[in-house]
DNA sequence: CAGTATCCGCCGAGATACTG
DNA sequence: CAGTATCTCGGCGGATACTG
């Protein structure tokens, strides 16, 4: 790891590997990280909170995303050594300047989805269920 | 997401199924559409145009993931019926407004990484390669 | 309570070959 | 040129069992 240094991972070609986007959405872009930072929006939430809030998580996703984030220096992890041991979870200053623009992100969806999904029903019915869906819908 | 059939993959609680920040990321958060749209920042482009640009990416992956940015309407496809045919892919309107967002997300990317970069350093330092690493770094 | 450790299925994505 | 059609693999993420 660390790798500042050499491989950019890539095989030998550099598809826009120096473009941020692409690294942040490497980041953020799996299937929980965002929800927990939203959970953790305007506060901070103990591991079986954020497990109720959720609620579709795993343990082991939501340890390992918790993990993720606060390896990236966006989540802070407090132990309070109590009787049942008690973890509380914070947004750092940094993952609090993250909340910006996914906010920014959250109001396009709000704000187009019902066109986004307009746009899909047009498309199927025009090309009636074409084999090579992703089902990225539905 | 829900998967084909009618329940909504979840057991019996809504998990933020609602949340339409989780319903833009199904939908971009993906290896290539971000990158495509960067292609298409500024400008139409054809279909090898955008290989050529993206350069990592296979044709698969690229008709495919144009063919979802087409059908959520994103992206416009004209076909011009020349000789070699001839495939233009524009942004439409609505993809055009997925910029702003984006850029918003480009700009925190470029403002944080050093510092996403230099924690995970001190992170792996500190518990020197834990196991469950999921290698969302490199 | 807040995790760790395993096993496993699914599908995103690459490689390759073929077509209008 | 701009795609389609298959085969295949890695690894993300779920389920389950165990622990300090």
């Amino acid at each position: 790891m660390v790798t500042t240094s050499t491989e950019p991972v890539l095989h030998g070609s550099p598809y826009s590997a120096d473009c941020p986007t692409r690294r942040i959405l490497d980041r953020i872009g799996d299937r929980w990280t965002v929800l927990i930072v939203g959970a953790l929006w305007d506060g901070s939430a103990r591991f079986s909170d954020l497990r109720r809030r959720i609620e579709g998580i795993s343990q082991k996703m939501l340890t390992q995303t918790l993990r993720g984030l606060e390896r990236d220096g966006l989540v802070h992890r407090t132990v309070h050594p109590e009787v049942p041991v008690r973890v509380e979870y914070t947004l750092t200053e940094a993952g609090r300047t993250l909340r910006e623009p996914l906010r920014a992100l959250q109001e396009w969806s709000i704000a187009h989805l019902g066109d986004v999904a307009a746009s899909q029903e047009a498309y199927d019915q025009a090309n009636q269920l074409p084999p090579g869906s992703t089902d990225r819908d539905k």
